[in-house]
DNA sequence: CGCGTAATTGAAAAGTATCAACACTGGTGG
DNA sequence: CCACCAGTGTTGATACTTTTCAATTACGCG
């Protein structure tokens, strides 16, 4: 639910210091929109902290959220192969750090340095490989299987993300989330 | 729903000889499975012709569709890259010929031939902008939404998909797929 | 304290699944 | 040539799940 890429992290701050200069360093507050849907941008971003999420929006006002971004994550690669608008949003949660790279750079990375292109291969195989089980089980469990599979794996999740982005990622409606966690007696953890 | 990439059949046809050789032609019948989910295998598979599902079971006899694989899809190569056990299955709705090629002849391939290095990223990058958009619909409409959109975009699909495949394909019953296609006044259109 | 955002809850309406019976089709063997 | 069978498709009635709507409360922050 919350995904991680240290392997990118880690190369990034382990690049000599004229390539590190392609990746420059940003702030934003909770709930700014780092990338609006539907635009074109020049950028690919990376998470460095914090969490935000990856949401894509319909006319009718739907949110729909694929995921939620943390450590190592990126975003807006898809835009550098297929030349498209990104086709969806990137909203802080939490306060975030994160960095953008050029389109040109990112490319000339991915030709030039053979580490960024298996990690770049990798992080795509491994986006596409969470995908395909999450959404066969979202869609063949019923709500109270997939909130209690959520929260298994992820206790503290009440605490860190608002409960309607949570019925969000569950694509059902605040209603129900709330009427399963009371059956289930899921209650949001005391914090400390 | 029915996806193809005719770019990396074209790239196939036009190797030269030596490594042309990597890729191995087979065929099938219907209902063949062609890969196994939760098995191990050593080959990547891309169609060259006919139709296969791509589905992912679970333990409860639930079968999710996650795409129509046509000419020049190729499938199982996630596995090439994170090494786990292949976690959806290959089956053929008609009759199939697609090529093989081991992991070892692909890794390479991707290593030594800047082109098919390209293709392959292509290839996932448009497996992941259509994954999205898809799920986010199928979501947040109903069922009849769903059914109109696809049978616009695939107007032939009762010819060639079975009906429970398609009610598969968009996490419905039958039942439900029959009552929406009444409603929608959609009937099979006749093939001469 | 007051305001806006987030969370809670009940009742009614809408949407979907389940179950079970039945129809159609093409192929096979007597 | 007909009877049978398996696979596929069709349909109605009912039960269940989920959403919608609306009213109310809790919380954080200037």
């Amino acid at each position: 639910m919350i995904r991680k890429n240290i392997d990118l992290l880690n190369f990034i701050s382990n690049l000599k210091e004229e390539e590190h200069l392609y990746f420059i360093e940003e702030n934003c507050t909770s709930k700014t929109i780092i990338a609006q849907q539907d635009t074109r941008t020049k950028w690919v971003y990376i998470i460095k902290q914090g969490i935000a999420k990856c949401s894509l929006n319909d006319d009718n006002g739907n949110e729909f959220i694929q995921e939620f971004f943390s450590e190592g994550m990126k975003f807006g690669e898809l835009e550098v192969f297929n030349n498209k608008a990104i086709y969806c949003a990137m909203i802080a949660i939490t306060n975030v750090v994160y960095y953008k790279i050029s389109h040109e750079n990112f490319t000339a990375l991915l030709n030039s340095n053979k580490t960024f292109n298996t990690i770049v291969l990798k992080s795509l195989v491994t986006k596409l490989s969470e995908k395909g089980p999450r959404f066969a089980f979202q869609q063949n469990r019923t709500i109270k299987d997939n909130i209690f599979k959520l929260f298994q794996e992820f206790p503290t999740v009440l605490n860190i993300i608002p409960k309607q982005d949570i019925a969000n990622y569950l694509g059902i409606t605040l209603r129900s989330l709330n009427r399963s966690l009371n059956d289930l007696q899921i209650v949001k953890p005391e914090t400390e």
